[in-house]
RNA sequence: GUGCCCGUAGCUCAAUCGGAUAGAGCACCAGCCUUCUAAGCUGGGGGUUACAGGUUCGAUUCCUGUCGGGCACGCCA
């Protein structure tokens, strides 16, 4: 937390320039003052355009108004000075004082600066990656992870209580075709042979997992595989087409011939994939606290619960044989089925009953992040709250658009059924962690990402993400060839820092709480990204123009004070976005 | 066909919920290492923000239309 003895500047102004406006106007009128920074020097520090928002209601030109609103600007020890400018801005200059203390700030409160109280320890959960547990995670889970990590590391320095979640689908169809595949290619290696269905998985990962359970069960789970074929046209037998029903009936009579040895099947393949995935996600840099169980909504009886709930509330009708709920009711463009004519309910039921849970455990805000093809999806989501009289503005979704693959200048496809898909663990052994998680985050998490995926790997050392460990590793260098006491620098006299290069740094410095409070405000942690790169080039500026270690002990120690000091934020921003700072490169 | 998102430098992307002269990186050109890490720095050329209107002090941002691209439109998950 920032002490209370140097101010957030924005939030110091913003109040002086509060009390000046309650001077002209009445005290009871609403207003919304915003300071935003400066893109150039000449326009100070921080500018405020309240000026202008003002001029139309109170019939005067805006730049009478700036000028009425400086004069009575109560004092601050930090303003240098404040001036009208261009149409009506307010630019405020703060004094060399102000930003020299910063250094300061830094140092004497290493990890905690940059964070800030702005969430309020508001309960926050972040639900993200959510991957089926039926293959690798590929490079777009890899996106969603980098995303969702981040977020919830931003959200946290910002004072949210976050809780980071994992939905397990453990219950369903594809989890069944898992199993299916898992079992024919054990069958396979009982010599065997049964047409392997297209629409199967088809991955390596399948018979990794189906010789795991040969070498330890040998031939235990073969059991009469000829009555697979039942119910099902010739066509399968020289596997051709099959299609979903083909698949359905495949299931089904692998689950009434293997009897209770199914569950054990569809256990051990769920264990495996949901290990790995986790593995991976670790080795990522990405961890959760919980991991919800879709299957768990069904055995605890909380899906029927749901269904109830919503018959009551006469969501819910009958049609077709199948319940439909009523989501045009809350703007969707069709009725959605919750539970299908076999009796089997949906995917889209389960995951009201999980929406209902997470309201229910107190959440007072809830993150969903989803792949951008899902978009289609949030009205009736959204619209289930609503009937279940919950306020579904506190769902949020944030859509990441997935990466689009690029080898050899044309796109590679990345299905997890085709078994073609580059996988995020490919990814983290072609480029390293640091570069993929950054890379990852460099852009907005709704636009469209391009990953070169030759570019990536040949030339990774082009990747900005060495930029900005650079920086960190330049000043871990020099500080290191430097034989004094980091206490020192603490409080060293940094009056001395008064090149422009200089107080652009010490301002860059001020901008970090800010910068994290706006990315967690807008659930945007590539702000942070581009704060560092920025930081990084002005560092490396100053580090090209001024030399640290000088006989003049005083100016040495300023300069060793500030670098010190960017050299913490680096660390501090770098850790938000889950990327190491190396002392050496 | 309908709905949602998008269109910014040669390429990949920014632009603090409408602000001042639209910014970086890569690529290209010209310079800088007997001195703290050259994975770096300095300078340069590059734009009618797809197009046409509208709203106002002010538009890349908001509204309408056109063109172009992506995604979604299952009793799949």
């Amino acid at each position: 937390m920032t002490s209370c003895d140097y101010p957030n500047f924005k939030t110091h102004f913003a109040e002086l320039l509060r009390q000046a406006a309650y001077t002209i106007i009445s005290p009871d009128t609403a207003i919304r003052i915003e300071l935003t920074r400066t893109k150039q020097a000449s326009h100070g520090d921080y500018s405020c355009n309240l000026a202008m928002q003002l001029a139309k209601s109170l019939h005067q030109s805006p730049r009478d108004i700036a000028n009425k609103l400086i004069d009575a600007m109560p004092a601050s020890l930090y303003l240098d000075k404040a001036e009208v400018a261009g149409a009506g801005f307010i630019n405020l200059f703060l004094t060399h004082a102000a930003k020299q203390q910063c250094a300061h700030q830094v140092l004497q409160h290493p990890d905690t600066y940059g964070k800030s109280d702005y969430g309020h320890d508001k309960k926050i959960q972040v639900e993200f990656v959510s991957a089926n547990p039926t293959g690798p995670l590929h490079v777009g889970h890899g996106r969603g992870a980098a995303y969702g990590a981040s977020l919830a590391n931003v959200l946290t320095a910002a004072g949210f209580n976050v809780s980071r979640e994992f939905y397990v689908n453990d219950a369903g169809r594809q989890m069944d075709i898992l199993t299916l595949s898992t079992w024919l290619r054990y069958l396979e290696l009982n010599d065997i042979y049964i047409p392997f269905p297209q629409n199967a998985y088809q991955g390596n990962y399948v018979s990794v997992m189906a010789q795991l359970i040969h070498q330890a069960h040998a031939d235990r789970y073969v059991h009469q595989p000829k009555l697979l074929l039942d119910g099902l046209p010739d066509s399968v037998l020289k596997a051709v087409v099959t299609t979903d029903e083909h698949l359905d009936i495949l299931i089904g009579n692998a689950k009434k011939i293997l009897g209770q040895d199914y569950a054990y099947f569809h256990n051990f393949v769920l264990t495996e994939q949901l290990g790995d995935c986790r593995n991976d996600l670790m080795e990522f840099g990405v961890e959760f606290d919980v991991w919800f169980s879709e299957q768990s909504l069904y055995d605890n009886g909380s899906v029927a619960r749901t269904m109830e709930l919503l018959e009551e509330k006469k969501y819910l009708y009958e049609q077709d044989g199948a319940i439909w709920f009523r989501s045009t009711d809350f703007g969707d463009e069709k009725d959605r089925v919750v539970q299908r004519e076999n009796g089997q309910y949906t995917y889209f039921a389960s995951d009201i009953a999980y929406h209902l849970n997470k309201f229910e455990r107190g959440f007072e805000q809830v993150i969903n992040i989803w792949g951008a093809d899902h978009h289609g999806y949030i009205p009736r989501v959204k619209g289930a709250l609503q009937a279940l009289g919950l306020d579904s503005d506190k769902l949020e979704i944030a859509l990441v658009q997935f990466a689009v693959l690029y080898r050899d200048g044309k796109k590679a496809p990345m299905s997890t059924r085709s078994g073609e898909f580059v996988t995020l663990r490919e990814l983290r052994e072609e480029v390293g962690k640091d570069a993929a998680r950054f890379f990852y985050v460099m852009r907005k998490s709704d636009q469209h990402l391009d990953f070169d995926l030759d570019l990536a790997k040949s030339q990774s050392n082009e990747n900005p993400v060495y930029y900005v460990q650079y920086a960190h590793a330049r000043i871990c260098s020099v500080l290191a060839q430097w034989d004094g006491q980091m206490s020192d620098l603490e409080t060293a006299d940094t009056a001395t820092l008064t090149n422009p290069v200089e107080l652009t740094l010490l301002q860059k410095l001020i901008d970090f709480p800010d910068t994290v409070e706006m990315a967690a405000k807008e659930y945007s942690p590539h702000l942070i990204a581009f704060y560092l790169r920025e930081l990084a080039s002005e560092f490396h500026s100053y580090y090209n123009s001024t030399r640290f270690l000088v006989p003049e002990i005083p100016l040495q120690n300023a300069r060793l004070a500030l670098i010190a000091a960017i050299r913490q934020v680096l660390n501090n921003g770098l850790t938000l976005l889950g990327v190491s700072a190396p002392d050496k490169m």
